[in-house]
DNA sequence: CAGACACATTTGTTTACGCGTATATATCGT
DNA sequence: ACGATATATACGCGTAAACAAATGTGTCTG
């Protein structure tokens, strides 16, 4: 975890507004995707870019991932995570996924909120010649 | 100048070596490439891009081109700046860029180091036929 | 076991990036 | 005006990144 490959985390869009949404503590993956309003697989794909590098930590809980930021990161990633608390403040895109997230914190009742995904259209057979 | 776009600057290993070698001063780009032993037309590019993203700003003195970090950076800049001047301490490559930097300052009397290029090799004439 | 749900991965395509090489531009000294 | 120095830019190329769409995988429930 170079500074380099902290900064390559750090320089997308999608990728960003994922590691300032977890500054706020450990999220599932549909909590991230609804909170940002990307698509499944976008979310995913980025996902996987920040736990190959190291940025992010997963653990399965029951049919959820559950992500969040290393628990002891090395000073450098530390102090770039600080960083990024006080500069996400400014832009408001970042003010306006942190609302969202609360909205989805405080919605469901216990634990499972089901997540109100939407179904996947139903699969194609191979082509269904009459 | 958001932040996406700090970290796109800094993501690329050249530029954060530049940007941390800035980080001492102001610098003309026979310094930077110098101290970084990186061909002038990388630097160069590399040099430009910040430029182009707002990262440093320019002046020309005589012949030689002085890079400079923005005096009065906004504030997530300034912060990113901070951070990376703690962060760089703890690689190899930036506490040397820093060490040959220091070296090219004591090395030249007053002021005009006249920089030691290595002369271009001689422009080939439009095919020279016997 | 089937089906739904949550998430991951593959595939194909497009675009952006970084590089070396070569050349252009600007400034200065003579 | 000429040549040297200092820096910038254009060109062509290879590679990596990002995306949408489709499909795969793991887990829970009935």
């Amino acid at each position: 975890m170079n500074l380099v490959r902290i900064h390559e985390c750090l320089c997308d869009r999608t990728r960003l507004r994922v590691v300032h949404l977890l500054l706020h503590g450990p999220l599932c993956v549909c909590h991230i995707q609804e909170a940002l309003g990307e698509p499944q697989a976008k979310v995913s794909r980025h996902l996987a870019y920040l736990r190959g590098s190291g940025m992010v930590k997963t653990e399965r809980r029951g049919k959820w991932m559950i992500y969040r930021l290393p628990a002891d990161p090395p000073p450098a990633l530390g102090a770039q995570l600080a960083c990024l608390q006080d500069a996400a403040a400014e832009e408001a895109v970042f003010r306006q996924d942190g609302q969202r997230l609360s909205k989805l914190r405080t919605k469901p009742g216990p634990d499972d909120p089901s997540c109100a995904r939407q179904a996947r259209p139903p699969r194609r057979r191979a082509a269904t010649r009459s």
